[in-house]
DNA sequence: ACCTGAACACCGTTCAAGT
DNA sequence: ACCTGAACACCGTTCAAGT
């Protein structure tokens, strides 16, 4: 039994990247709206931010250009399409380090830092990036930036993409936890620190949970750090310092 | 102004494992549909593994359950609610390995390769591991082991957490990418190889692109392995090798 | 105690129609 | 070329009502 989402049109997109129109829907000066994909995704962009992913809506972005819904899809396909393009566009933030004469452990820590600081002021491009192709044109830069911090390891070749992988999938990871308890505490109107205390208070008040709290006591005592964010900095840091020790280890094998 | 959002039940709930009614919502024999908690987790992992997430809505499940959707609401309070014990359920799978007296290397790596096989098998469990709290039973038991695994390092505890950080944050990126590579070459039924031939293809068919993919091309050259599956299982062990080199050079630093 | 039907306030997207 | 209104097939959730 064929349902609608059979009918698939031919081919399947995977991509807004990919796709083959020209991309003339520029701005003309007799437009009535006077919108254009860039106007619309910058709009995007700003929602995500404030709103987030769930609340985000072609209706509601639509309000925000004080324009009907039906109206966005003149320029884009889909909702889907207007994600990539927002995921897309903020990597241009992550302008990579330009000074190829730095040693490779600070070029690979400031990269790893940008994109870690991306994750976090956007947390809605976590789930994005792990959805999407992620093949526009700037986060292909910042990928190609990772790439040739990682050759200037020094790693034979066939080595390279591993390493890069540990580095980076690393730090997707990290950024999308941080963000995430970043927002979490912002929505429930308390610093990091606040929401921190009472999240483990109200662990600690459930009997099913105080044994397991117990057990893992001497591992938070030791963590350092007054506040979530130096606990958080050091975590961040000494695992940097892990993964280029590494990195040297397996070099020098 | 305030909005319907601002009206928020008190206290804001974060976690259904912080709920404090009775679990006495248990099945009994007289129950008309004979519904229970379990039951209904059992299903929403079958059809969340069965149809993606985005699928996924409490209207299909209760069909598959042969009940309204309402009905469901008598034994969990939101879809979110639903997500977080479906969520915590597949952890089960991970039965942490008892063998304290293998060596930390090997139990680190079958616990990472436990960890990236959960995520390939239920590709939805990573943007919502990434949502939750996820401090149900099972996640505990999960944590906890990676826990045991960190301690036998011989890392001073005060290091623990973020070498923890680093191992795991990678695992779960990796299981993510890879998740979502398994998922997208399934439902436009190819194989991995195929799927990314035909992806690899069309990008390069794009002249924007061409110049990007040669750039990179030695990389994939020298990656080794015939196939995508090869060329993974060689970046992830000699990722996790990386890892436990980093570890044992900043143990002895 | 458990389940349902009707209703509310939303979605993404299509399509024919307007300017 | 660009934008709109009406409509379709969906959502999660509430609430009063049934058994």
């Amino acid at each position: 039994m064929a349902s609608a989402a059979d009918r698939v049109k031919s081919p399947a997109r995977t991509s807004v990247w990919l796709e083959q129109r020209p991309p003339s829907r520029t701005r003309r000066a007799d437009q009535p709206a006077g919108l254009d994909r860039e106007k619309i995704t910058a709009a995007t962009v700003r929602l995500l931010d404030a709103e987030g992913l769930a609340k985000f809506s072609m209706r509601r972005l639509a309000a925000e250009l004080d324009v009907t819904a039906m109206s966005l899809y003149w320029y884009v396909d889909t909702k889907d399409d207007l994600l990539e393009l927002a995921l897309d566009s903020v990597y241009r933030e992550i302008t990579p380090p330009r000074e190829e004469d730095a040693h490779w452990h600070d070029r690979l820590r400031e990269l790893a830092t940008t994109y870690r600081e991306l994750l976090v002021r956007h947390v809605w491009v976590s789930p994005l990036a792990g959805h999407f192709l992620n093949i526009g044109p700037h986060s292909m830069l910042f990928s190609y930036a990772v790439q040739d911090v990682i050759r200037a390891t020094g790693l034979p070749l066939r080595r390279q993409t591993g390493a890069l992988s540990a580095v980076f999938q690393f730090v997707y990871g990290f950024g999308t936890i941080e963000g995430h308890f970043v927002q979490r505490s912002a929505e429930a109107g308390l610093s990091q620190d606040e929401f921190f205390q009472q999240a483990m208070g109200t662990i600690r008040s459930q009997p099913q949970f105080s044994r397991m709290v117990e057990s893992s006591q001497d591992l938070m005592d030791a963590r350092g750090g007054d506040t979530v964010e130096e606990m958080r900095e050091r975590d961040f840091d000494f695992a940097l310092d892990l993964l280029i020790a590494g990195i040297e280890a397996m070099r020098d094998r």
